[in-house]
DNA sequence: GTACAAGTTGAAGCTAACTTGAAGTCAAGG
DNA sequence: CCTTGACTTCAAGTTAGCTTCAACTTGTAC
């Protein structure tokens, strides 16, 4: 397959193709100067799909696929790691802004100068 | 205050105050060619520090602080929404990757090769 | 008068995952 | 023969929030 049936089948651009295999997350051989993918292209891209959307860069995806880390499983629950202190960290942040609309303050500039007694920002 | 001595207490880089400067965050005058800073500098990288851990950008901050947005409110609730996605969004993910831990699959290549019914991933 | 710390500007570098653009190649169809 | 469309490479642009660098100036201490 060329780049461009392989970008109408994956869904992904050609573009973002050719960069994957730049940065050696796919093969293909060159004939007459063009990109040649196999079929499992596909089935590769699928999986990387899937990783990318399970948060996964593609440095990861990479390392992983060319099985340089022994186990994948040991990579999977450092990112569940990863994503528990990301949802706390959001949460927080939801926390704070929460907190913020309960401030009496008519004017964001007015919080600046209350004690923390009075201004939820100062908090 | 010069740049030295804002950083010093707010806990920022020289760097970092100097930036917020230069995209309109903080004034400062010029006295042979040096950033005086007033008081009032600091509670406002207060402020700005707050509204950072909150997850407003710099620039979402500068137009709050200007003014521009008339209701620092409908920002904050907007924010909210935000959020709220993102935990979503990242909670998604966490539960791809707990999926992908019950995978039997022993080569994530494996996986790939799979049907639907049998790989996790695939899913 | 000189050494040194701290200030100045503007530009470039950093991260990730691509996209876009320029300039050129190549094969097929009319 | 010529156009069209799909491909090629390489470089640069995009996002945010700074940091770092180079080359220079200024203020203070001795």
């Amino acid at each position: 397959m060329t780049v461009g049936q392989v970008a109408k089948r994956s869904g992904l651009r050609a573009s973002a193709v050719r960069y994957y295999e730049s940065i050696g997350l796919l093969r293909a051989v060159r004939v007459h100067g063009r990109r040649q993918f196999t079929e499992d292209a596909i089935a590769r891209l699928t999986l990387i799909s899937a990783a990318k959307d399970a948060s996964f860069s593609l440095d990861e995806i990479r390392r992983i696929l060319a099985g340089d880390r022994p186990d994948w499983r040991q990579a999977a629950i450092a990112k569940l790691k990863e994503l528990d202190v990301a949802i706390a960290r959001t949460a927080a942040q939801h926390a704070a802004v929460s907190r913020l609309l309960g401030c009496p303050c008519q004017t964001i500039a007015e919080c600046a100068s209350k004690t923390r007694e009075l201004c939820s920002l100062n908090r």
